[in-house]
Parts: structure tokens; sequence; C-alpha cells
DNA sequence: CATGAATGAGCTTTCATTCAT
DNA sequence: CATGAATGAAAGCTCATTCAT
């Protein structure tokens, strides 16, 4: 319900009638509203957390970018395999009541710091140009956020024209497979797009 | 109100106690809530859209990166010079109700539509390289918003913590000024991080 | 709806339906349950409090037992006068909600200390007997009590019965015109019952 | 639970909490909220009434005086020994449902009648003076309620602040020993106050 | 004999909207 | 052109009660 209409939309009586249980039942397992999103919440930020490893330069291990780009495809593979958390999960945090958006923020604001070290690491080996780590780093998050975010719109949308019986899919390039999308990504991230 | 608060913390009844105004009269010039929202909206995406030109391959034009900064530029200019109105066309849609939502998803394809064409028409001067044009374009946009949506919460909190008297800038990297700001988005775009 | 059942058993729907407004004109007079009860409390203490006046030895002055007399006339006067505030009222606090209880708690306080005062001065002048001053104020406070709740009791019984047609009056005793009623409390206060 | 919080604000919840034991049993043994407060009622009530003697007139006896004034104490006593069932019998009881209070009241007005029948007694043998038996007798069962409503409650109040380790008792009138309380009762029935 | 998950009627409260003045 | 009292649908939540285990 979440997911179809947003946290304020999605009202207690939605998620009692598409879970086929009574009000009081709800309230048995939850605190309220807030409860069980941020429940659900934890839960995707923990699954998205457990698709990202830190980069190692140990000898024998792959080169860092290899490590990024496999870093990008777990993620979009976890996304992609619980779309429906992914989906609210995704959404600016403002959405959201006051208490859960701080631990939207927070996750966020720890992947920003991921991507920071991420370059830092990478100019002190001679890889990444001079730039600031700060800005780069919301950039990458920005623009991971809104690739994942209309991937999984346009695969939503697909799957409902698909149900119709329509066979035209509108965004053909978001619904390629996660690994060539991870690629694309991770591309524009460390070559950018002119030469 | 609808900055401070979010689209539906914010009720009329805020937004006729800061305007000083009666419920009546507010119903006299909106519709609704929705119609006020939609028509800030509207009024933000018409700025935003005058502060783009097209990349003209005219000759005696700046080059085309030139004029790709200039754009950005202008748009942050804007988007500080009206960050009440920014801060929540900034937002994801799926916040507002489900008819401002399309207005807003409109403009944001749009956007999308002129990055990909710059990107079209860049690779065919020999300037691009071979890309997905769509992601790129949804990344880069990714990008800018969220970068701007920071930039703009860095500056309140700033706002905020001169007020009380604090010092302490919370993230400075967001809050130099905008030339420079712009300056690093665009090198992102163009030559990404690592070498 | 107080008096009829209540202040647990009278919901907000009960009010406005008796009221013939609907529920969110409520809440444009009363910010809840609570307040409208409190405000209903505030209104008939201060009408008792209007019918006490302190008992005065000033020359001139009528013999101290004689105000006392009109005190308890007076109070009488304004319950009958005011028979839907008083029965709410009399009823034990423990009742309501805390904050309204407190309200209520301070107001028989008080006037078991004007009781107090009442029998203190009068043994200072060689009128009371040696006596527990807080115990018979608490004891004339409770008598008091007990014989205006069963009075309003009574005559709202004698008047529901008189509707219905029935000229059976249940307790003929509390329903004398309360300037007896008055004597004989003040005469049970003065001399008790035995000799 | 129900003196603690008082009849409506103690949840089926509360009492199973307390008691240790699951939602089921509870109604295993009690047809419901209202049942177990009548059934306390109940206890309580044949508890009084176990306290109080009919006064008798037989040679031999002590003076009606002296047999009321030892009513008055087994009373006390009994109201002090089942402290928790007395606080919440002697609120008004208007409090609870109305089929619980249909109970408590018939109690009360027997009571009513009790002393209705020592004060006819009395003046039948020349003790006591002219006056309303009725009315008298509501006014004594008024006192002897609020007397002993708030010695349970000056009593409660000492025993939590002597927990909390403070010893200033708050009013310790009520807080003597129940034989000289009595004999105030007894007294100011008998005698009043002013001579 | 005991359990506790499930129930749903009913509560208080909010707020976008209307309309007579 | 402005007002604001009135509205009522709908929200989140509570809790006495049931019943399959």
């Amino acid at each position: 319900m979440f997911r179809e209409k947003g946290y304020h939309a999605a009202s207690v009586g939605d998620i009692i009638d598409s879970a086929r249980i009574a009000r009081g039942t709800f309230y048995l397992y939850f605190n309220g509203k807030r409860e069980i999103f941020t429940e659900l919440a934890s839960e995707f930020l923990s699954l998205i957390r457990g698709s990202v490893r830190k980069i190692t330069l140990a000898p024998g291990a792959p080169p860092p970018i290899e490590q990024m780009r496999a870093n990008f495809r777990r993620v979009m593979g976890t996304v992609l395999a619980h779309d429906d958390l992914a989906t609210i999960m995704l959404r600016d945090p403002s959405e959201v009541d006051l208490e859960g958006r701080a631990q939207m923020q927070q996750f966020f604001d720890q992947v920003i710091g991921l991507i920071e070290l991420a370059v830092r690491t990478g100019r002190s080996l001679g890889f990444a140009r001079d730039c600031d780590d700060h800005i780069i780093a919301v950039s990458a998050l920005g623009a991971l956020r809104e690739v994942l975010r209309r991937m999984l719109a346009a695969r939503a949308e697909a799957a409902k024209a698909e149900a119709v019986g329509l066979d035209v899919a509108p965004s053909r390039a978001l619904l390629i497979d996660t690994e060539r999308l991870a690629d694309e990504l991770v591309t524009f991230f460390v070559r950018g797009v002119f030469t």
C-alpha cells in the first residue's frame, strides 16, 4: 500500500483490507502506522547494507573499479528482488513522518560517506582526479537513486501494460538487465560522458 | 508552509494564518489545496524553463560545454533566488497528490529529453562517447537534483545556525558559490571521476 | 449528556447529536471532550462560590447561625437553578479525567477550609464544642453533598414520573422546599440528632 | 486496578497483567469487566453488612448510643481491612455501569433505612429530637462516606509518602485511629457542633 | 483448565471545503 | 470582495470480548 499510494495516502484501513486482517490485529503487531513503515524501512536498509562490500586493496583482490561495479550490481539485484520496499525507500524522505525520516536520512548520509571514501582512496592511489569529494558523492548517490527509481517505475509500468495486454513497453532503456545498467552507471561515474 | 511542513502536513489553516487572510478568501483565489500547490509548481517550472537555453552550434557561439556550464549556473541561480519554491519542487513528486504529480513528472521528463538531446548532439559531433543516452540523462538529472536539494538544505541549516548564534556551518562543501558548484557538476558530467 | 450518562459514557457523538451540530463544530468551540467538561465545571464552581458569603461578626450583622443558614439556602437555590451542572459536579471527582478532577478536588477542599474556619471561629466565641475541625468539616461537606445529590435525583425522578403520568413521588422527604431542607441541615449541623 | 485507575480507566488488560493470567482465563471466571466489578462490590457489601448489628433495646444491652458507636467502629475497621474494595465502593455509583450502579444504590438505600430506623426508635424512646428522619439519615450517610473516603485517601497518600521517604503526612486529622474517628463522628451525629 | 491471537464496533480528533452573510 | 462559522467524511487508535487450540 505504501508503494501504491505513498506514506500519507496509504491508510491503516487500506493496509488491513489488503492484508485481510481486522483493525485490532494490526495494532497487535505494530504500535501504529509509523511503526510499520519504520520496520519496513529498517528491513530494506539492512538488505541494502548487506549488498555493499567495502572496497579492498588487498593483494589478489579484483581492481577497485571492478569491486565498485560488483557493488552496483548487487545493490540493483537487491532493489529488484525487493521492489516493493525499494520503491518506497528510494523516494524523498521528506514524505514520511519526522521520525521515519531521520532513519532514511542517516542511511543516505552513510552511503555518501562510503562514496567519499572510495573517491578519496582512488585519489591517493593516483586514480581519481582532483575534485570535491562531497559534491561528487552527492551527485553519484543522486544519479543512482534516480536511475533505480525510474527503473522500478518502468518495470512496474511494463508489468501493468503486459497484464492489460499491451505489448508496448514505455521506456526500454531502463528495462535492460541490471548488469548492463550497472555498467553504464559505473562508466558514467568513472569516465563521464564527453571526451 | 509547503517548504516548512511538506504538502500533507501543511494545512489550509497554516496557509491562511501565515497569509493573514480568511478561509473563504483562500477559496476565492484557489479551488483548493492542490491548486495552490500546482500553481506554485507551474511558477517554479516556468522560472526554471526560462533559465535553460538550447545549446546552439551557430558560428560564433561559445563552445557547447561552456553553454552547458552557463545553463547549470543559471538554473542554480534561479533555484537559489526562489529557494522556497525550489525546496518543494525538488522533492520526489510522489509526495503530492496524483494530479500535481503528473505536472512535475512531465517537467522532469522534459529535462531528461533536453539532456538526451545534448548528449546525442555531442556524439554526432564526435564529442561524446558511446553510451545509453536515456540512462545518462536520468543520471545527470538525479545528480543535479540531489546536489540542489542538499545545497538548499545546507543553506537553510546554515541560516538557522547563524540565527541562533552558532557559527558552525554543517556541510561546507555545498555552501560554496554556485559558480564553483556548477563547475564541479559539469566536470563530473563531462569527465567522470577516475582517469 | 454528562448528567444523563456520566463523563465517560457521554460521547462526543452524544453531545453533538443532542446539540444538533456537526462534529467539526464541536471542536471549533472546545479543544476536546475534557475541555467542555472543565468549562462546565468552572462555570458551576463560580456560581457556587458566588452563593457563599463569609460569615461576619460585624456589629449589626445577623447571628452567625443565621448567616450559615442563609449560605445553605443560597447554595441550594443555585444548585436547583443549575441542576444539570450540579448533578455532574456533585458526583465523585474520581469519575472524570485527571485534569478535571484536580479542579473539583480543589474546590471541595476550599469548602472544607471555609467550614473549618466557621467552626474555629464559633469555638473562639464560645459557641462550638471541642472537636476536630477537619473531621467536622469533612462530615458537613459530605452531608451537604449527599443531600443535594439525592435532592436532585428525587426531583429528576419526580419530573420524569410526572411526564409519564404517574403521580407517585418517590422520596417525598427530599422534595420539600429548599428553605426547610436548609433548616434541617443547619439544625443537624448545629445540634445533632439526639438530646 | 479499579482502585488505582477507577472503573473505566482500568482495562481488562490491566487486570490480567497484574493478575499474571491470560485474557481467556479472565473470561473463564467472569462474564466480563462489569461482572468482576459487581462481584467485588458484592463482596464488600457483605463485609460491611456483617459489620453492622441492629440496635437492640433488650435488657442488659449497652445503651443505644454505645451500640451505634460500636457499629461505626466495626464499619471503619472493615473498611480499613479491605481498603482496596472500600476505595472503589465509596465512590459515587454514577461512575460505574448502569447495572453495577443499581447494586450500590440499593446498598446505600438500605443503610439509609437502617439509620432512619435508629432515629425513629430513638425518638420513640424520647432520645431524639423532632426531625425529618430521611434527611437526617441521608446526611449521616453522606458524612460517613466522605470521612471514610478521605480517610482512605489520606492513608494511601501517607503510605506513598513514606515509601518515597518523605515523612510529611498530608492531613493528619484523618490519620488518627479509627476509634477516635468513630467517636468524633458519633458525637457529631448525636450532639452536632454548636451549643 | 488455560491460552492469547484475532476481532470489530466505537471512540476522539482532524481538516479540506462550503456558503450565508 | 472578504469573511469565518459550520460541515462531515475519514483518519488513527482502543479495548471488551471471542474462540480455536
